[in-house]
DNA sequence: ACTATGTTTGAACAATCCCTCAATTGAATG
DNA sequence: CATTCAATTGAGGGATTGTTCAAACATAGT
């Protein structure tokens, strides 16, 4: 129990609660956050926002999402300043993440954002202070 | 101008455009999707994706949207299987990103999910596919 | 002042990431 | 079938990350 010492002691200092049921029944309520915290969509989120979360990759998705129809890769490649084979890479991590579907058209290959995709994004732009 | 080649032969095989201004005009979209997809945001963007890409910080941040409050570090602190000193370096980073704002009370230091971390959690439950 | 406790900071190191290069696949065309 | 071009894949390595440990800082109580 000595992760719960500190917690007993802010109980007992910055809420009213000395005793042992305001102690248990506060962790209870913690374990039910962390429960709701640690679902299945955890690391499926954590996985989203890795792809995310890097210049290349976050790029492409901005300028799919901005676009708003599906794009050739040989469309958007000269607007990156990494080689095809980055590109490619990154298109691979994207579509694990679910964040662009691909469609082949001949000697083409074609990409889309997804809805989950815009969704973060118009969250992001939503969100930007000033 | 070796970049567009491959550019200029996709318009050429899928678009009807043969001539120059076909080529020019289709460029010009792209270099003002580009405008747009580069613009300061994206660092800010990077940086906030890469601060909640990671299985602790996400969580510190998934804890403070359920829990509506400011929690002390020492309430969320035992439902992460890491050291304090992992914790301290995760929250700064979420402070450093907008993603949390922190208070000092007494010796305990309690902190809150900001707007722009809720919308975003916001968008990923709302996208999430079933 | 001294001590105890909560939190932060910096160094260090393993693990992971992200790119380039080289080779390969797949599709269209001569 | 050979060639050409678009795109992908895998290996390799330098850069970045995420954690722990030890030490320091900050606040409250004795």
């Amino acid at each position: 129990m000595s992760s719960t010492e500190r917690l007993q002691r802010y109980l007992a200092d910055e809420r009213g609660g000395c005793g042992d049921d305001e102690v248990s029944r506060r962790l209870a309520e913690l374990e039910e956050i962390d429960a709701a915290a640690g679902g299945p969509a955890l690391d499926e989120d954590v996985g989203l926002l890795s792809a995310l979360a890097n210049e290349t990759r976050y790029k492409i998705i901005r300028i799919l999402h901005i676009a708003g129809e599906e794009l050739c890769v040989c469309e958007f490649a000269p607007l990156l300043d990494v080689s095809d084979s980055a590109i490619s890479h990154a298109l691979s991590q994207l579509t694990d993440a679910g964040l662009i579907t691909r469609r082949k058209d001949g000697k083409w290959r074609k990409y889309r954002a997804t809805a989950r995709a815009n969704a973060v994004l118009v969250a992001l732009d939503g969100s930007r202070k000033l």
